[in-house]
DNA sequence: GAAACGGGCCAC
DNA sequence: AAACGTGGCCCGTTTC
């Protein structure tokens, strides 16, 4: 099709992930005709139909796995099947996350932290701008987004902050400008200048990152707020493996902490939701699925919020506040 | 026919 | 795609 030969992986066979196909879009009407194929068979065989051969005929609903011991940071990890990526971004996708759907006369209600891991960072590496942003109510995500693609925050969309989300954690944990600007498809220079001003405005990111891998250095783990130690043997390593032990070693305390929290409140939340009729079906990292009889939502709601909101405490006291976003609905896409 | 693996892609 | 992190599942190919 003359088109020019691209990267490729480390068998020798031509790259041809979703990034490249875009690129190439601009030159051949084909790749955006693959995406487009690609996107629609991933729905179908990961979802649409894998998701019917795991519905129990004793209950008629899908149950899932939670391997406590999933995630190298502590995280949980869901299987057969995982649960925790239900698609959400596409509008196909949303079909079906609107397929889980609550029980007559109940309701799904979706709890999920704001900006979390963004907070823990402000905490742990004593970000006094990052700090009192989120005392000011700010959103970090929003903001990053307009800024970087010129969209007013009272104008914001889902699509949009989504995007911003992945650069904000993108920046915090390492990302190149040469790997930012791939990802925007910018230059490599432009995408360095917002790095460096990033760090400018949240001065004590670069001195986290750094007193982090000298710590994973000298003791071969590094911990989340309460103690919880992450083993990090690669640390040491040479060559291409040390960079990606460095940025895993400086995510770990962060990712960690944030799957502390939520595992503390879910402890709690038996006890706390003892005489409301509801039930807690789903974790989704920072999130938490409760399916809820439609009188007692808000009850739900104000009892849940205030676990996960005080889910640090005692142990740990923050100094930035833990903001719960709610939705309720018939699906898991109105809920969410 | 199963297992391992790479590539790809869904989510947080 | 070498160059944010954490996962699991599907598909095609290779290997046994
Ligand atoms: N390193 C990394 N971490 C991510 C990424 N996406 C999500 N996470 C982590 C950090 C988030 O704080 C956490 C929960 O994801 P969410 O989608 O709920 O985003 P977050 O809570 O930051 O924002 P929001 O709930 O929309 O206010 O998962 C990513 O692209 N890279
Ligand atoms: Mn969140
Ligand atoms: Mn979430």
């Amino acid at each position: 099709m003359a088109l020019e030969g691209g990267k490729k992986g480390k068998t020798g066979a031509y790259a041809t992930g979703a990034d490249v196909l875009e690129d190439l879009a601009t030159e051949h009407e084909l790749p955006a005709r693959v995406l487009d194929w690609r996107q629609l068979s991933k729905l179908k065989s990961t979802y649409t139909d894998a998701l019917q051969d795991h519905i129990d005929p004793n209950t008629g609903r899908v149950h899932t796995s939670y391997v406590q011991t999933g995630a190298s940071t502590g995280r949980l990890a869901s299987t057969d099947p995982n649960l925790q990526n239900i698609p959400v971004r596409s509008e196909e996708g949303r079909r079906i996350r609107e397929a889980f759907v609550a029980d007559a006369g109940k309701r799904l209600v979706s709890l999920d932290y704001s900006q979390i891991e963004l907070r823990i960072l402000a905490h742990v590496a004593g970000i006094d701008a990052l700090k009192q942003a989120f005392r000011d109510g700010l959103d970090i995500h929003a903001m990053t987004a307009s800024e970087m693609f010129g969209v007013p925050l009272d104008e914001m969309t889902s699509d949009v902050r989504r995007r911003a989300k992945a650069i904000n954690f993108g920046v915090i944990y390492g990302i190149s400008g040469f790997g930012l600007a791939r990802n925007l498809r910018i230059p490599r220079a432009e995408a360095q200048g917002f790095i460096d001003r990033y760090f400018e405005r949240f001065p004590g990111i670069r001195a986290y990152m750094d007193e982090t891998v000298e710590f994973a250095k000298a003791h071969g783990y590094v911990q989340t707020l309460f103690g919880r130690r992450i083993h990090t043997p690669e640390i040491a390593a040479k060559g291409p493996r040390a960079g990606f032990a460095k940025r895993a070693a400086i995510n770990a305390p962060i990712q960690g902490t944030a799957a502390d929290i939520i595992r503390r409140a879910m402890i709690r939340m038996p006890e706390a939701i003892a005489d409301l009729p509801c039930k807690m079906l789903l974790q989704v990292h920072d999130e938490l699925l409760f399916e809820v009889e439609e009188d007692a939502v808000d009850a739900v709601i104000t009892v849940a919020r205030d676990v996960m909101e005080g889910a640090a405490d005692p142990a740990v006291h923050l100094d930035v506040p833990l903001t719960v976003d709610a939705g309720s609905g018939m699906n898991w896409a109105e809920a969410h």
